[in-house]
DNA sequence: CGGGTAATTGACCTAAGTCAACCAATGTGG
DNA sequence: CCACATTGGTTGACTTAGGTCAATTACCCG
């Protein structure tokens, strides 16, 4: 639950991530440093993997954040999924790869190639939780647009990233920084910006949290979790 | 988009879903087989994998439909997913792997273990050929839940149903059978089963479908994916 | 200071939920 | 073979969460 705290941390997120995931020996941590040494930056709103080209290599999310998104032909669009810094994107595990939807960057972002596995088990074992994990976040993302409320599905989607940013010691105690606009959040949570807007300002005049600017702080955590019926992510047993 | 033909057809549906995926070489077909001699039945409502349980080994759905669920602390219940012949259950890459969320059956069911894929690269292809699969139908079912609406929603997941019935050959030219209530279609869409009830007597009535009894119809599918802005599912390009 | 983006507010509308019957099919035990 | 219970489908009357449209205001940033 808390970040993991004895690292020699010379770590960037990604880096954390990962070992937070499980232990990585010397060379896996090598190899990531080498790997990020080579990054790539993309500007806010670019595609960074695009829905049925081939990808070229599972990529990793040093920092920033980005969406796998789809847009309808009438212009709807959903936030399928947040990728956020540590995390991968083209995740998969076979010859002929196609990207099954759109990733964009929300912010200016930077990425690296993902090191191959060859030869270090343990970032093949890293790898697999980060992708188990990614499962899990759809599953959570479904449950919230099926049956959550409005403010149910701001409350829970906020208590995700804040442990999911946990993970890669990103986020401070109780809160996080936050760049999307209401509008992307919106986004993600199939609500309409104009009510999202008016369920956080319900949200803030309860105290039960705080959005101010770029910054988001959930107070009392533990209570919400409680009361959005959130069931604590048990991924990595072992 | 059409069934496979070409098959010495000695096969059953899981076979000829895992083969339509990628060509299998008769080892392979020769472990699946074994492996399906061992079935397990299972009687609907049962659990077959248990949240936050350790997985023995993924599962193989022989017959019968099964679906992963979720149920909030007030009952509320959604089903994130579907499970359909031929699919796998517990898919997953690493040692210590634990169901991110419960599995029952729908309707009286057969599983059987997956087989191992040591020594069969082509059995390895088609379970990561499925694993991206699933991803996709999550993903897709994320857009439904966030932004389709109740008509589109019904509509655009009996298209997916159809698509992947057909794959196992289990899918009859425009139709296919359809086990599964109102009410626990209305579980999976994110509604309510009277209002599911509702709005699929508006579709029978225009002709875009028909359900009656356990069947389901869906007259011009072209017309109706279009409508439905759904994108054709593009996993496997070579 | 001007112009653009993001947040906020108000008035009004509608898709979907709720509650409560009621009906049809099936099945079961006597 | 029939009363009865169960389950799933169908309807109606009414409520409500969330959407739509259209301003207005707050914030940035050069």
């Amino acid at each position: 639950m808390t970040v993991p705290a004895a690292q020699p941390d010379r770590s960037f997120p990604a880096l954390r991530r990962l070992a937070a995931l499980t232990p990585l020996g010397d060379e896996a941590t090598a190899a990531l440093r080498r790997a990020a040494a080579d990054a790539r930056p993309i500007r806010a709103r670019r595609e960074i993997l695009c829905e049925g080209r081939p990808i070229t290599a599972p990529l990793l999310l040093l920092d920033g954040w980005a969406a796998q998104v789809r847009i309808l032909p009438d212009g709807r669009r959903q936030l399928i999924g947040l990728v956020l810094p540590g995390e991968i994107m083209g995740h998969c595990g076979f010859a002929g790869p196609v990207a099954s939807a759109t990733t964009v960057a929300l912010t200016d972002v930077r990425t690296c190639v993902l090191p191959d596995t060859a030869g270090l088990p343990d970032l093949g074992r890293a790898y697999a939780i980060s992708r188990a994990m990614d499962e899990t976040h759809l599953m959570a993302q479904v449950v919230r647009l099926g049956r959550l409320d409005a403010r149910e599905r701001i409350l829970d989607l906020l208590l995700e990233l804040h442990e999911r940013l946990a993970l890669s010691g990103v986020a401070s105690g109780n809160g996080f920084t936050m760049p999307l606009t209401q509008e992307m959040f919106a986004d993600a949570l199939g609500l309409t910006s104009v009510h999202v807007n008016r369920t956080l300002q319900q949200s803030r005049r309860s105290g039960e949290l705080e959005w101010s600017g770029r910054h988001v702080t959930l107070p009392d955590r533990a209570a919400l979790r409680a009361q959005v019926g959130r069931a604590r992510t048990v991924v990595a047993s072992r």
